[in-house]
DNA sequence: AATGAATGAGACTTCATTCAT
DNA sequence: CATGAATGAAGTCTCATTCAT
């Protein structure tokens, strides 16, 4: 991943010891997903995690710390997951533009299913606004770093900044919030497209096709 | 603004009667912005709004009903501020990408006064779900109508969508929130020239200039 | 009345000096009885009283003391309106029996017009017991004088006690509870009628008529 | 005890799933009946309960949703107490008067060891309306029915409605009230014998006796 | 006298966290 | 490891009462 900022140690929690720890950790997890994604991190609580889980109150603590453990806990998965489904979308041999529609595609195809995504990167803001920054800083720095790779391919401007980078993260993140969350009937091809016309050639008259 | 939905009517909390309770009142709102700009909604509390205005506790349900309250009259206010520090910046009579440029300079130097513009706006996805929508989609509805006007007058593509604008609109919070927010050592007029140099002729080599 | 308990005192409300002090003091009295009928003395609020009242909030304290102030000028308001209405009905020259019979159906007159004395009179248990005692031990004291007077005319046995005096009190008031406030679909004389069979003959099979 | 109305199941709090929580349930309601029976419903607070109790404020949540919530389940338990005594003194084999007054003897020294039962039923009428309703209605209907019963043991008129039921248990509230609550210097039997001479023979003195 | 803003104590309720079993 | 009761700090909101105009 080139310079990327170095790879994020696990928020180290409780390792649990038994395959029956791991099942019940793992249970926390998916549903501190859905009671976060649902009610938001203020909201949502932990009995309301443990509920859904079917564990009960105490034992929560068996495996995390506090309630803004296992936020960053997920959120760092979450971030994780974005990231390496974007990864996957890019194995093959595409040419830069190609590549930042297919991670586009991918984005807002793992958004429509995971739409709690935004409501909890969007939260982590206030509760781990380290985790918020590093997950933006990240994501930009890996769009950065296909727009130098464009360049030195001879296929993208060279002066390429990294402003440049949050300035589609931004298109590709309020294209997903609103035909992935906030409506999600249009087909993700079709909004990637549209993306793509703009870093092809701008907005205005001249740009033939 | 053209097709812009009609001006809304402000939420109407309790109105003060006397000079004295305007200037309470606003003080209260001034307070909130502070509270919640760095707090959040959450973490912020009531009583760190009355003591940062410096008026007892209780007073602040004489104007206002309930925190939800003063928010979503936060919200209002900020939105419509924004807006119409873009409209201002748009007086004189521009080209259409010099307007978004305008536009999107506007903005980047009311955000460095009003930092907290986006903490707030950002919660009020949970908070008040349809602030947060309404703000954006006027948003957007704004952006897409001076694309639509770019196209009459001939100057920009006539296949410009809603979606277009999403984009654009999401260029330009990124942008605000990597440079007006989480470092502000940048001229803005360095940022807007960056995102107008995508919108003119995209990110490809062959956009010379 | 008799050996009836002293006149008691009017409350010392502060008296107006102005024709209009005085209507606004009446008005702020039966708004208060319409406030504290329809939500009791906890629930009911002076502004409440004041909005009914049609006057600012402040002006309550230019003739009240305090909502205990008010809600005990209400009780004694009541108590004696309830006496009154008691004495007039037996104003003409009736047997004792009869007499009993009238002051009932007075009652559940007044009660049908005034369901808010249940309310009002229940809750003085809490808010002010003195008036609350009060009032009972007068109106049992009222009965228990007429009970002695029958004695004195040979009509009524002569053993009678404060215990009847109190039995017989209690009978009216929830016949006015069941058949005044709760429902009151039967006529008032029907109901006195039934309680006076009582008090003629007992309710065993020996008593013929 | 005849036509009395399908025993109601008990309000249903949170059910403790350990003995100590049994414990702690127990000695919130005793507390509860303290608390409301001294101050009253509105007075009474939630943490005087508790300090009654013994336990922290929090634990009270564990058992009731709400101050009104273990206030409901109180009545509830006050009035079921009630009307067992009642039931359990008249197990012998007593003729209708008889019955009568040993229901209402019971009646009595059970209200002297729980003066708080007036308080706490008189404030059910505006806290739990139902209750209320409920607790004289079907107090009412037992009473109708030891009436009815003795007319056709041929003992009572044959004439006896609902109203004459509550006459009844107007008088025995209104003695409880006097000789159990306000004072209890009387023997409770001479009490229950004068409501029992006005129901064998009225207050007339034709009535020998 | 009247007005309505200001005050602040106090109540209920929530819930993350700890603890005994 | 698991359970669920217990804890108590903290927060929102109400409202009687006071005060400045």
């Amino acid at each position: 991943m080139g310079t990327a900022p170095a790879p994020d140690s696990p928020p180290t929690g409780k390792q649990p010891r038994t395959e029956r720890g791991r099942r019940t950790l793992r249970r926390l997890l998916d549903a501190a997903a859905e009671e976060f994604g649902e009610k938001g991190f203020h909201e949502g609580s932990i009995s309301g995690i443990t509920q859904r889980a079917g564990v009960a109150l105490g034992s929560f603590y068996t495996y995390f710390d506090s309630k803004d453990a296992i936020f960053r806990e997920l959120v760092h998965d979450l971030s994780a997951r974005v990231g390496s489904e974007a990864r996957s979308a890019l194995s093959g041999d595409l040419r830069p533009l190609e590549a930042e529609q297919a991670a586009l595609t991918a984005f807002l195809t793992f958004a429509r299913d995971h739409k709690e995504i935004y409501r909890i990167i969007d939260e982590a803001e206030f509760v781990d606004p380290a985790s918020f920054r590093q997950h933006y800083e990240t994501t930009a720095a890996r769009i950065h770093e296909r727009l130098r790779q464009g360049a030195r391919e001879g296929e993208l401007r060279d002066d390429l900044t990294e402003a440049h980078a949050w300035a589609i993260m931004g298109m590709n993140v309020f294209l997903g919030l609103k035909y992935a969350v906030l409506s999600d009937d249009k087909p993700v091809e079709d909004i990637a497209a549209i993306a793509n016309s703009i870093l092809q050639h701008g907005i205005g008259k001249t740009g033939t096709e």
